[in-house]
Formats: C-alpha cells, structure tokens, sequence
RNA sequence: GGGCGAAUAGCUCAGCUGGUUAGAGCACCUGCCUUACACGCAGGGGGUCACAGGUUCGAGUCCUGUUUCGCCCA
C-alpha cells in the first residue's frame, strides 16, 4: 500500500471528528464495565466570545482525558455552558440594545434563553473543530431544568442546614447592574482620581479631613482619629459640623484611623468602604444612605438629588470651593473595587440579601482545598490565601432576572421562610404558591415570592452535582463517588484556569464541603493564560477578536494548534507567537513521512514469522520502553509536555533519525540479510512506530488517526487509534547492554557523519575501510553492529583498530574524535567532490 | 504593603527527585536533491542559566537576600 505523498488536515481533520461523533467513540458508558474517570469540565460563559486562552486551557486538560481513556477507563467528558446570570443578561442588553428593566422580566428571560442557545451552537461547532473528545450527549447548560432544580435543591438543603441566611446588612452593590455582587466578584483597578482636602467646623476652628469621595458628605456619620494621635486627642467626644450638609457628627477615636494618611482625621460616611461598616458596627454609628440603587444622590442630599455619583462629586466640590472650605486638592491614581462583569465602582447599599455563611468555616474549607491534588501544586496557595482573606460571607442574591430563581416564599405576616418541595422544583416562587396554605408559625395566609435570584456562581459551583446529577432519579453518585485514603470523592478531575480559582473552585469546595461532606474532586488541573506579545492577558473582556481561535484553526489545523497548546508547562502563562504552531505542523508533517516509509516497508511483515533481532532493534526497543515509561509516569500526573517531549525526541530522533538510516537496508530486503533479520528489523518498527502514533494521539488526534487508519487498525482489530490500549512494553525490551552497544554504535555514526560533512560531500558517498578504534572491551560492544555501520556508512567494509586510548590519537590516519570517550573513527572516503 | 509565580541561546519554550560537555524549534553559518520527508538531512556558531551570597564532593535545579516582570489580594 502506498500512503499519498501529502496529508491534508483541512479535510481529514473535519473527516476524522465526524468518524469520531458517529462511531460515539467518546460516549460515557461505552465500556460500562471498565473504571470510571469523571471531568468536570468548566461550562464556558456563552457571554464572551472564545479567545486562544480558552483553546489553550481547553486542550491542556483534554489530552488528560485522551490518556485515561486509553489506559482502560470508561472516561466520563461531558460540556456545559454556563448561561445563566448576569453575564448573559449584559450581553443580551448589549447586542439587542434593550435593558432588562424596560423589557420586563417575563420577555427579558426569553431574549436570554433565544441569544444564549444560538452562541452555544457556536461554541459546540468550534470546539469540535478543535477535536475534545467531549461526549456531546452529556452536555448541560447552567439554565436547563435539571440544573435549577439541582441548584435549588441545593439551596434548599443548605438552609435546613443552618447555612443559608437571609438580612438585611451593608453590601457590595453594583449600581450599573443594580445588584449585590459578592467579594468575588470584584476586581481592582487603577484609576485617576483628586483628593481633596475639606474643612469641617468644630466653633471656629477648621477640621480637615482628605477624601476621594465629598459627594459622600451628606452620609458622613462620624470623624476618626487614632487614639495616640495628640493633635486630636482634645476633640474626641466633641461634635463636628459638616460642610454644607450641616448636620453634626461625632469624633471618635479608632486604631484603624491612619495617622500618616492625609491630616490624620478621616470621616466615615454610610457606606464609603468596608473600613466604614466595620465603624459602623462597633461604633453603633446611625445610618444615612445618600445614594439610591442606581448610583443617584436621594433625599438626603438636599439640592444634589437625582445626580449622579460622579456629578453630584463635581456640584458638591464646586460648592465648597464657593464657601472656602477646600484647603487643598492633587491628583492621585489609586486602586479601587470595581465589579468586573461592568468596570463600574462599586458602592455598598443596606437591603435584604441572601447569604451562605462561610466564614466561620475558613479552615475546614481550607482542609478540604488541601486534600485535592492541585497541579502545579502551588495552585493550592493560591485557593488557601483566598479563603484566608475572606472578609464576606457569601451573597448570593441578585436583583436581576435570567438565573435560577430562590425556591423560598416569605409569610407576610411573620417573616416565616417558607422552601419548596422537593416535587415543585424548579419552581419559580413568583408564579407558583407556596406547598402550604397557611403559615406554619403564625397561621398567616399570605406568602410574598422571593423576586431575587441566585448569583450564578450558586449554580456553576455544583457542576460536580449536575455531572452525578446529585438527588435526581438517575442520580450517579454512587457510580462516581471514590475514595483515597479515606477521603471520598466525586469526581476525578477538575480542569480549570488559575484566574477562576477565587470564584469557581472556592465556591464548588463550599458546595461540596457542605452539601455532601466531601471532598469534589481527586486533581485539579489548573492552566496558564495566553499572553500577548506586549505580556497583557488576552480574555474576553480584553483584547477579544485578535488572534481569533477559528481562523487559526482553519489556517494552522487543529494538531499543530493543540501541539503549541502542549508545548508549554502547566499553570504557567505564555506568550502568544507562532513559532510554536510551525513546530507542531512540521511534526505532523514528519509523522506522515515517517509512516509513509514505514508502511511501505511493513506491507509483507509476518508477525508470526520467525524474526532474528538484531542489536539496532533491541536498542530501538529499549529506548521505547523508556520513553514510554516516562511518557506514562508524566501524563499520570497532568504533564502533557513532559509527556509529549519524550514522545518527540524518540520519534524524530532515535526513530527516523538513526534506526530508519541504520535499518534501511535491512528493511528494503538487500542483499546480505535474511528474511528473519529482515522482519526483526520489521517488527521493531512496527512496534514502535504504532506506539508512538499512540502517544502522540492525546496531543494531535487527527493525523495519528489517519496514519491508524490506513495501516494498523486493520492488524490491530481496533477500529480507531483513539480507543486503542496504551503501550506497555513488556519487560524484556528493557535491555541496558542493547542501550549501551546502541549508543556506542550512534557514536560511531556520528564521527563518519563529521567526516563527511566536513568534507562537504553527500552523507551518501561510499567509503572504503570505515576503522573503529576502540579498546577490545568496547569493540566486543560495538562488534554486533558492523553490518548496519557499514550500510549506514556505504562502506566496503569495517575494520577494528585496537586502541586504549594511551596514545593521543589511534595509528593511522584521519581518526576523529566523537562524543563518546574512548572512540575515534576513519573513513576513506571513496568519490571526493570538490 | 502581603501572597504566588516567572527570569535559561537573538525569539518562543523544555530541563523530572541536585550528578559528565545545559536542550528543542525558529533565526544564523557550511554543506548535502541520500529509492519517506528540501515542510528534509548532516555538520556548526551562539548561553558567566537575572544579580549577590550560602549549603554540598558537585547547583540552572536546594536555602537566604536583591532587582525586574506578571498575576492575585489589601
């Protein structure tokens, strides 16, 4: 059989990922008998578009699931896409120019549900195109009924549970999106902004405060000062006037008060920061809200109301520079909190909120975080410092429409909460009564619905309970649940990108820990970010549209994206370049050639046959088995580059490089071997080669099945390379003398190809006497070989010169060193050319 | 200010538990159309492994400090 002279993945690619779909090769429960290995795939937000960084996490943990599966697992690889929640909702608000509150709930949710369904069709699209070996019948989506009802359910237990809590207290509040956020949902930034200096009155004399926030003025509660510090210690206990607002204040002392920063007295109004409620709190200071829910002065801020943040900052700043009361002002650039779905600053505001109380807990979650294998280990750190700086319960409310609704109704009456039954769920509390007619506290009969839906992170942390479909009827927790050393387990594997461990791998601990007293997974696998050249990180917020996944997939293929994927170290960051992808093609390349030889020359090959190996074919198995030995040991642990390097270096090197030149003659069937010689030689190949093609499969899927297809699923009596067992050389191929006489051997090559090159003639040009020298120890080593170096050589013939190495050089002429101590080699050369 | 990571050839990256002369690809130089591959092959140049100390028989690898960059958090 001959291979055509060219392999073409712009259309075998999209061949072998159809071949793949129909065959449902990658079907959980295809081998229902064989051990689970269960993924827990992040469900990508269908609000932002797919940039190279998703491909590149993506693939990183893909090819895991590719290892496991041919190491005998029933490999568990589901999709999801996490569509609900207030990512979605900015999108929708952004591509149909509506906003939520002017559409109405009822029509808002189903332009939601319309946009995110035609995204998830693209997104399914593309990552095929990429070749994940999902199986395409598991997916979910964070939306669907099943997801809510688990997500509720959920929610539901952690409140029998004394874990999920309702009040009203100060909270992070995004006034663009007009919700509470949680910490995690915060992101710093750097912006321009003044601080100014501003007098308060106490009788004559002037109190300057600095602050970045004047608008803040009419909520301003209190004036701090630290308790050492002397310039103030007279006025503590004394009342303040504030400027314009003229309401009076106390002065109170507070350690928290920084006597370094700005003239060392600092106000404290309802709410400017966290330092402010915690004031609040201990100091039992009054409450005077100025803003409302979108950002707006209100009331209070009498003759300001209705502007907004920024203007009203401008109107208040203009007022007391009118009345002399700004004593200075500069310019500073300083970190604020924003919310990261919008950029907008956050404010804090004083309403009913849902919370899942966490922080009393740190340390347990802490313990669970640290039973997980984190790849990279220091991963771990990363979830540990989070957890430890926890300053928030968890909100869990949101004042928006497209989520997973509460499950709760509250008793008009007495405020009695009032759950779900397990049969209503989902259930959407604003258009479905309560399981009771009457309160069971208080007898009343009138329910008000829970209008707030759950932050979305609710539902995404349970993607280990959507996956064993936690408390459903076909619930497969039983089937999924492991454990390690005592610790049990839901699913295997948890692949995910470093930026989310805050939010999604802290929040899914949380679930688990607390709903099921159990550890989620067994590894996390955590990957780096794309970077761009100029090292800013490319996401979806930022820079999408450069570098657009789909046409570098369409340009460069599918394999050669996936080989840069894995051409560097897990965890780490990369700088976006291409230098990678034209590695990865001209691997993709050699594998064709390589093969395309390789067959031609295994056509005949009789496994049956008797077979002579010889010392080239014992040396070639012998590396095999270590790099499959090193190859398994790394993708046992998530290292795919590791893996993929060894697997590499063989191939290129040790396989086409040396044993294919040295073999080749034996191979064509010349003259001077038998046909047992001839298939050692075979059967080396053979073996190797498929084995290669396997381990190369996780990282570049399509053209190792194309090279299967055509040649050794037919001998192999398995129909695609991708289902095939992984190697396990068996132990005699472990051979160290045939590694030793194989290096010597290669040193050998290696001088006469110095010889050659230096005198600028093809590596073909034939030589007369090719002499070693070497001491008879060695040349008792190298002496197996004469036959493959002196084809390899084009040689009339090879001669042994005895030589110890006590002189400089061996008697004769035109020795030259190699890398190996103790040889030297000559060659006459026959046809020199000019 | 705290935490985590990174710093290796001109560029993009490997380098596993410390062990001869630090690797790959691109780029560069010299050759070679060799019955798989010129998208290739052979040979070569290029690195005081950020800096300064320390541990060790031995350090790119371990420890301490410094500098620069990135991420996360205050």
């Amino acid at each position: 059989m001959k291979l055509p002279k060219r392999y073409d993945p712009k259309t075998a690619e999209p061949k072998w990922q159809q071949f793949w779909e129909e065959k449902g090769l990658f079907h959980f429960d295809r081998v229902p008998d064989r051990p689970i290995y269960s993924i827990d795939t992040p469900p990508p937000t269908v609000s932002g578009r797919i940039h190279i960084g998703h491909v590149f996490s993506y693939v990183q943990t893909e090819v895991i699931a590719r290892f496991w599966r041919m190491m005998g697992f029933n490999v568990y690889y589901p999709f999801g896409y996490d569509d609900n929640g207030l990512p979605s909702e900015r999108l929708v608000e952004k591509e149909k120019g509506v906003k939520a509150s002017d559409v109405g709930r009822e029509k808002f949710v189903q332009m939601c549900l319309e946009l995110t369904k035609e995204y998830e069709k693209e997104f399914s699209t593309f990552w095929k195109s990429v070749g994940l070996s999902v199986d395409w019948s598991q997916d979910y989506s964070t939306i669907d009924p099943r997801s809510q009802r688990i997500s509720q359910r959920s929610f539901i237990d952690l409140y029998r549970k004394g874990r999920a809590y309702t009040r009203e207290a100060p909270t992070l509040w995004c006034p663009e999106c007009h919700t509470a956020i949680a910490q995690a949902d915060i992101e710093d930034a750097e912006r321009d902004t003044v601080f100014y200096d501003v007098a308060f009155k106490l009788g004559d004399r002037d109190l300057v405060v600095s602050t970045t926030r004047p608008e803040l003025l009419p909520a301003c509660v209190a004036m701090f000062a630290h308790p050492d510090d002397e310039r103030y210690a007279e006025l503590i206990g004394k009342k303040a006037t504030v400027p314009i607002f003229g309401h009076d204040v106390p002065i109170l002392a507070d350690e928290k008060a920084d006597p370094e920063k700005g003239t060392g007295l600092v106000m404290c109004c309802t709410f400017g920061d966290t330092t402010d409620i915690t004031w609040w709190q201990e100091h039992g200071l009054e409450t005077r809200i100025a803003l409302d829910d979108n950002g707006h002065m209100n009331e209070l801020a009498t003759g300001y109301e209705g502007l907004y943040i920024k203007k009203a900052r401008k109107r208040i700043v203009e007022d007391l520079e009118e009345a002399g009361l700004v004593r200075n002002e500069r310019s500073i650039s300083h970190a604020v909190n924003t919310h990261e779905r919008c950029g907008t600053e956050i404010e804090f505001a004083v309403a009913h909120q849902w919370f899942i109380r966490v922080l009393d807990i740190k340390d347990e979650i802490i313990a669970a975080g640290a039973k997980v294998a984190w790849y990279p280990d220091y991963m771990e750190v990363r979830f540990r410092n989070w957890v430890e700086n926890l300053k928030w319960d968890w909100c869990i409310s949101r004042q928006r429409y497209y989520g997973v609704p509460f499950p709760v109704w509250t008793c008009s009456s007495c405020s009695e909460v009032i759950l779900a039954d397990e049969s209503q769920l989902p259930v959407d509390p604003t258009v479905t009564a309560p399981p009771v007619d009457v309160c069971p506290k208080c007898g009343g009969s009138e329910f008000e619905p829970e209008h707030d839906i759950m932050d979305t992170w609710m539902t995404s942390s349970c993607t280990p309970f959507l996956n064993i479909r936690w408390g459903e009827e076909d619930s497969r927790l039983e089937r999924f649940l492991k454990s390690d050393n005592g610790t049990e387990y839901l699913m295997d594997m948890r692949p995910q990108a470093h930026d989310i461990i805050r939010t999604w791998a802290f929040y899914t601990v949380v679930k688990s820990v607390l709903n099921e007293e159990k550890i989620p997974w067994r590894t996390a696998m955590i990957s780096g970010h794309v970077l761009h050249p100029d090292r800013a990180k490319i996401s979806k917020s930022k820079n999408a549209g450069s570098h657009s996944p789909t046409a570098i997939i369409e340009e460069r293929s599918a394999d050669a994206t996936r080989y840069w994927a894995c051409s560097s170290r897990l965890g780490t960051d990369t700088v976006f370049s291409y230098d990678l992808f034209d590695a990865g093609k001209r691997f993709v390349v050699k594998l064709w050639n390589a093969s395309k030889f390789a067959i031609m020359r295994l056509e005949d090959f009789d496994a049956d046959a008797p077979r002579e190996l010889g010392a080239p074919d014992r040396w070639l198995l012998a590396r095999f088995a270590v790099t499959v030995d090193r190859a398994t040991r790394s993708f046992e642990v998530g290292d795919y580059n590791g893996a993929l390097d060894a697997v590499e270096r063989f191939f290129w090197h040790d396989l086409c490089d040396n044993f294919i030149e040295i073999a080749k003659k034996r191979l064509y069937g010349d003259e001077g071997y038998d046909d047992a010689a001839r298939r050692g030689a075979q059967y080396a190949l053979y073996q190797t080669l498929l084995g290669v093609l396997k381990m190369v499969a996780p990282v570049m899927p399509h053209i190792t099945e194309e090279i299967y297809s055509l040649f050794f699923a037919e001998r192999e009596g398995v129909e695609s390379i991708h289902i095939a067992a992984w190697p396990e050389p068996p132990q005699e191929w472990h051979d160290k003398a045939a590694l030793e006489s194989g290096e010597l051997g290669l040193a050998v090559i290696e001088g006469m190809r110095k010889i050659k090159s230096t005198n600028k003639v093809s590596v073909a040009t034939p030589v007369g006497v090719l002499r070693i020298a070497a001491s008879q120890e060695l040349w008792e080593k190298i002496k197996q070989l004469t036959g493959e170096l002196r084809d390899v050589s084009n040689a009339e013939a090879v001669e042994h010169v005895l030589w110890n190495g006590d002189t400089e050089s061996p008697p004769g002429d035109g020795f030259v060193g190699t890398d190996e101590a103790g040889i030297m080699v000559s060659a006459e050369l026959k046809e020199v050319q000019s």
